[in-house]
DNA sequence: GGTTAGGATTCG
């Protein structure tokens, strides 16, 4: 309810107000949209004739004094306040000089008469689209006891005026579609500025300047072509033109400009006014604005960039450097091959904030970036993995300089790319979240790079790992490649395919569970599976310590929720969420729990009889998942884990998307939670001797098919391990002399890894399989 | 009730 009327015979004021937060003093402001958890009090010194903007809709402006017992002499003691839209009516009627009011969900914004007035430097500004409500307790009592309200939350209708019916001097509500944008700079006064330019179908344009104290209240332009919704921006005159600029009030919507992706609002303020008109609306720009392409850029990529030309960017930092004081090297990707000869920015090895293994792997697809000027302090702030776009970058051709001294006239010039100082043509860097619509594209085309990168012979990572650890014959894909001796081998260049012959004189890891790791097929990593003793301390650490917070997360109705206390040598609460289906048949092998505050010994429990376990951890206004070193699924008993540097876990209430249908897939349950899957693999390195010679091979991608048996079974299967154990014994027997082991034949693949002088050549077994394993 | 910027390439 917008205003409500507070009486004496109610009780103290105190006791009235308990559920509408803390009491918040007026020098303890911040500059914060609107705190639901706050409230502010004060009495109407002042209160003027409400006025009214282009858009029909109301302003009220008040004056708040902080306390009328205690004179005070600081100008913070007196406040001034606006009301806005549907909440004036009942404010102008009902609020007199003298009462004393109450606000919530305000919103403290700078107030620009402050040094001319001599109130707070804050003004405050409330509206009942931001869900504000107004507590007053009238001295004249009696008189005000009939107009007592129960006023329904009514939203404002807000008004749109077309671009070509703006006229000057008015605040007026606007769409239209983003042409042009300067992303959020630093202006040389004290805001964050930004500067848009929409358009809508009446075919006129709208230059806009937009400032905020606080950059995140800037719209959130990602693109050009994105849909924005402005309330309350000025009309003024500039240059014989009209320009708009932020008024009292100000919000912004923002919208992905593509047809047919989700209308996500990214506001910029934490409440928000949102209907069906205005669902309406964007996407009737989005049809206009997708109609008339013409008006907007082309994508353009690594791959298709041309000489001289400026464009956008999207990619992925991989690396930087400083290079000097005006200048700041990024290395950046996007998957796709740039054509172009291109000039490397000479930089330190150990100048290169990054992932080594990274920077290798990547580096026949990373350009280097010079940022220079005002855009080294945004590049100085970056994370390599960020995934940037990069706005009017110049894809520079330079001679190269060799070329030059030698005389060498047509020598191919190189690519250079440079993203100039100022913000001209919107230049800049803006860091992309991970989940608007131009990254998951990105992503995709990263994906794609890397699994056709599958196959290079290349893989630092996976030597990291190994290098750092602690018959039978065998049937070849390759029958058609002449067997060679090791000795042959051993003296060819990589890369290259052979097949041999050999017997395997020594394996690692001789413990064969530990021959199974995790293995992420997105940035290649290995790691080894927890163990219990680990995975039992996090578990209650991360699960067990916070449960018992009590309160139940909002809209939790898809689960049902048990909860009981679990004694042993400390009182645990354990919470079981049973997630509800569509299912007639609610079997607990095919349904599916969240459960909270377990051991280990209950989650191997509980997973044996229900079919999806999900550990989770609740926070304030959530379930989350635990730290991704627990499984975020044991799945019909098998344990699935998620790459910590490659997931971007979501709150566990986005599993609602899945309670309509049937796919609780580990896969479509790890792709709505934001996690990358880690798969088992089978990671050894075989010693091989033919007499000839002797080499390490390893043994990992294509294990399965060798041993005919899925890594993320043996890990649950004793069967299955003693088999592995069984197959290893007869490949290499113990209490057997060498000359007496079997002899296998099988491909091996050499690849060089490292550079330079610590180049070295590494062996791989590939394509095969082996035979005879019935008997075994 | 309004300083900042007010789209407009390129030193490197």
């Amino acid at each position: 309810m917008p205003l409500q009327q507070l009486r004496d015979a109610d009780g103290p004021m105190e006791t009235q107000l308990s559920g509408c937060g803390e009491w918040i003093e007026y020098d303890k402001l911040q500059l914060e949209s609107a705190a639901s958890n706050k409230y502010i009090k004060g009495t109407i010194l002042m209160k003027y004739p409400p006025h009214e903007l282009g858009t029909g809709e109301k302003v009220l402006k008040i004056v708040l004094e902080e306390s009328t017992t205690q004179p005070s002499t600081s100008n913070q003691a007196s406040i001034n306040t606006f009301i806005f839209g549907k909440l004036v009516e009942d404010c102008e009627s009902i609020l007199k000089q003298g009462d004393t009011v109450v606000l919530t969900n305000f919103q403290a914004s700078k107030s620009p008469s402050a040094s001319k007035d001599g109130r707070h430097a804050f003004q405050l500004e409330l509206s009942d689209e931001a869900g504000a409500t107004v507590f007053v307790c009238s001295k004249t009592g009696a008189d005000s006891a009939a107009i007592i309200r129960k006023t329904k939350v009514v939203m404002q209708d807000y008004t749109y005026v077309p671009l070509n019916m703006i006229k000057d001097g008015v605040t007026v509500n606007v769409y239209g579609v983003v042409k042009f944008f300067k992303q959020p700079y630093r202006s040389k006064g004290t805001d964050y500025c930004m500067t848009v330019t929409i358009v809508d179908p009446s075919g006129a344009k709208l230059h806009c300047v937009i400032f905020n104290a606080n950059a995140d209240h800037l719209p959130k332009i990602y693109r050009t072509g994105d849909v924005v919704r402005f309330h309350r921006i000025k009309i003024q005159e500039f240059n014989s033109e009209l320009q708009a600029i932020n008024a009292p009030g100000f919000s912004v919507l923002t919208f992905d400009g593509a047809l047919g992706v989700p209308a996500t609002p990214r506001a910029s303020s934490k409440s928000y006014n949102f209907t069906a008109t205005d669902l309406q609306m964007v996407e009737e720009l989005r049809r206009w604005a997708n109609a008339n392409t013409s008006t907007f850029k082309t994508t353009v990529t690594l791959a298709d960039v041309k000489a001289a030309e400026y464009f956008d960017l999207t990619c992925q930092l991989v690396a930087k450097a400083d290079v000097d004081r005006s200048a700041v090297l990024l290395k950046v990707w996007d998957g796709s091959k740039c054509p172009h000869p291109l000039k490397d920015v000479p930089v330190e090895r150990s100048g290169l904030e990054g992932d080594a293994s990274e920077i290798t792997r990547l580096g026949p697809l990373t350009v280097d970036v010079l940022t220079y000027d005002n855009h080294t302090r945004t590049a100085k702030s970056l994370k390599p993995g960020t995934y940037l776009r990069i706005c009017n970058l110049h894809a520079k051709l330079v001679a190269g300089s060799s070329e030059m001294r030698s005389g060498c006239l047509g020598a191919a010039p190189k690519m250079e790319f440079h993203l100039h100082g100022g913000t001209a043509y919107g230049r800049g860097i803006m860091p992309l979240p991970t989940d608007c619509e131009d990254v998951r594209q990105l992503k995709r085309s990263l994906e794609s790079a890397l699994s056709s990168d599958q196959d290079s012979m290349e893989d630092l990572t996976l030597l990291d790992v190994l290098n750092s650890s602690s018959g039978p014959s065998v049937l070849t894909a390759h029958q058609h490649i002449n067997p060679k001796s090791l000795g042959e081998v051993l003296h060819q260049t990589a890369p290259r395919k052979h097949r041999i012959r050999a017997q395997l004189v020594n394996y690692e890891p001789r413990a064969l569970h530990q021959s199974v790791k995790l293995y992420c097929p997105h940035c290649r990593s290995l790691q080894e599976v927890p163990d219990d003793d680990d995975l039992d301390t996090w578990l209650l650490d991360d699960g067990g310590a916070r449960a018992g917070s009590g309160s139940e997360p909002h809209g939790a109705g898809w689960y049902e929720t048990t909860v009981w206390e679990q004694g042993d040598q400390r009182l645990r609460q354990i919470t079981i969420r049973f997630v509800k289906t569509n299912r007639l048949r609610r079997t607990p092998e095919r349904s599916t729990i969240l459960v909270e505050g377990v051991s280990l010994n209950e989650l191997y429990q509980f997973s044996e009889t229900f079919g999806n376990v999900i550990p989770t951890a609740t926070r304030p206004d959530d379930l989350v998942l635990n730290a991704l070193s627990i499984p975020f699924l044991i799945q019909d008993g098998k344990w699935h884990y998620g790459c910590r540097r490659c997931s971007d876990p979501r709150p566990v209430s986005v599993l609602q998307s899945l309670t309509q249908d049937d796919t609780w897939e580990s896969s479509a349950i790890a792709k709505v939670l934001g996690i990358q899957q880690l798969s088992y693999v089978f990671v050894m390195k075989f010693t091989l001797d033919d007499g000839s010679g002797s080499l390490d091979a390893f043994l990992w991608d294509g294990a399965e098919t060798f041993f005919g048996i899925s890594a993320a079974d043996v890990m649950i299967s004793e069967v299955l391990q003693e088999k592995l154990t069984r197959i290893m014994n007869r490949l290499c027997p113990p209490k057997t002399s060498p000359e007496d082991y079997p002899w296998l034949e099988c491909c091996l693949k050499s690849y060089y890894v490292g550079e330079g002088l610590d180049q070295k050549t590494c062996y791989q077994v590939f394509d095969s399989t082996l035979a005879g394993l019935e008997a075994i």
